[in-house]
DNA sequence: AACGTATGTTCTCCAGAGACGAACAAATAC
DNA sequence: GTATTTGTTCGTCTCTGGAGAACATACGTT
């Protein structure tokens, strides 16, 4: 049944209980050595020189309550994404946008046939999901994913969309035809909606961010309940904004 | 010569390696595999399996010119700020607060005896230093460094004042009494300055973030080029300024 | 107080993981 | 077309990193 996996590479173990540690730590905020010894199932004299070799690199710090990721990964995530163009391009005009709109917007870009959120913008009465910073969604569950979906290049559309489309709630886009007459919808007006496809009870209303010399660079979106957004508002209005953001986004893109 | 190390803990050469590369990715922003092998003094081989562990791991990307640090790890850095109540306390305040001075602004935590920048605000005019979000820096030789220091607790300053005192500038203070009296006056008027000790050209105006219940929660500044922040604007209005968003941010964080 | 149980830390020992270097393929430079 | 340089794979051997027991402290409970 399971594909003849060549099963070349070698994995280095070591690496991955560290990381393990780490994800563990990011999951539940600070934790001590047996804890973790139990979580990662191994020896806590094993899981003790990890955490300290963790915490002599500087990954891990030593809390009163015990150890927690070290603030250094917020050096190493700015770093990642500072390679991106589009974040200096976008965050200022988001601002401006979720102003306007009120809601949360988001700016996300591509990785690994994944989209991660780069930025986000939150108002005083925004929804808490868990679509915080880098955080990464599957593309055909949200209004940014299906904009980048239809504007990129044929090439790596095929290249994303080969496996199955998982569900997220019943309205989730689940069949591979659908999608891509939604994504010929998309590519017609412009934007793209997300009607409960991710989050039921959550919308959200996306753009590409196209750059005349680097194609797509990402998209960003406008989310928010269903209760707020709808009729005429998030039809024709939101969209429009929202569009307008994007152009100015990747014309900064591209001079940058 | 050498004080003799109790040399204890054994330490994890594989994740030492794993987070070498991490580094000199975060540093060359892309990367081959014999480069790798060659900065960090490694065969070929052992680089190779590195790196295509923590590709699988998610946390190294392979893009056209090379590998990359993956946006995976914005997500672990949000998470180690999020555990910290002043993140969400300051953000809202600083950006009001550097609307109204201009410049730039930060906020800064205390971790392992150094600072660490988790929020900054630019405008358009703000000079680029090298101060990043996620950056270490030595708490002698910052605004926001000295308001912490001469504001925690005395059984922590001692702990973190153990070593020599780094000079980055002509102007930072290197000598321990000197520090000690320069606090004295930080803890009087209740607010820092820092004229050219870090970086030759450049000041800035830092303050406390107290919160009754918690004490000392971290700083807040805002720099700017000494050709701007001079005068009575510098020397008066400002701090009042930084002082007054300092006070709502302690406030704010204690209650949240 | 005395006890039990939790923790973090240190120790020793052995298997096997991980480092090396050579050999290969594929891409690029010349 | 050859010559380098790249990424990748293959064996071989060594020394590292993992397990588990033992120790030291700190806590909670009666």
């Amino acid at each position: 049944m399971a594909p003849s996996e060549p099963r070349r590479t070698a994995t280095i173990g070591a690496t991955e209980t560290s990381f393990g540690i780490v994800e563990y730590l990011r999951d539940s905020v600070t934790a001590g050595v047996s804890d973790i010894a139990n979580e990662l199932g191994v020896s806590k004299s094993t899981a003790y020189n990890h955490v300290r070799t963790l915490v002599k690199l500087g990954y891990v710090a030593e809390t009163d309550d015990g150890y927690a990721l070290s603030l250094k990964f917020l050096n190493l995530g700015d770093h990642a994404r500072r390679r991106h163009a589009l974040y200096h391009a976008a965050k200022g005009e988001m601002d401006d946008l979720v102003d306007a709109i009120g809601e949360r917007g988001q700016v996300m870009i591509e990785e690994n046939g994944r989209g991660v959120y780069i930025y986000q913008v939150r108002t005083d009465h925004a929804v808490q999901t868990d679509s915080h910073i880098g955080n990464f969604v599957d593309l055909h569950t949200t209004a940014v994913g299906k904009s980048y979906l239809a504007f990129c290049e044929e090439e790596r559309r095929e290249a994303i969309l080969v496996g199955d489309l998982a569900a997220l709630t019943p309205e989730t886009i689940t069949d591979r035809d659908d999608l891509l007459e939604e994504l010929d919808r998309i590519r017609e007006q412009g934007h793209a909606f997300n009607d409960e496809e991710r989050i039921t009870g959550m919308r959200a209303v996306g753009a590409p961010i196209i750059s005349d010399r680097h194609g797509v660079l990402g998209a960003i979106s406008v989310s928010g309940p269903t209760t707020r957004m709808n009729g005429e508002w998030y039809r024709r209005e939101i969209p429009e904004k929202v569009k307008q953001a994007a152009r100015i986004i990747g014309i900064r893109g591209t001079y940058s």
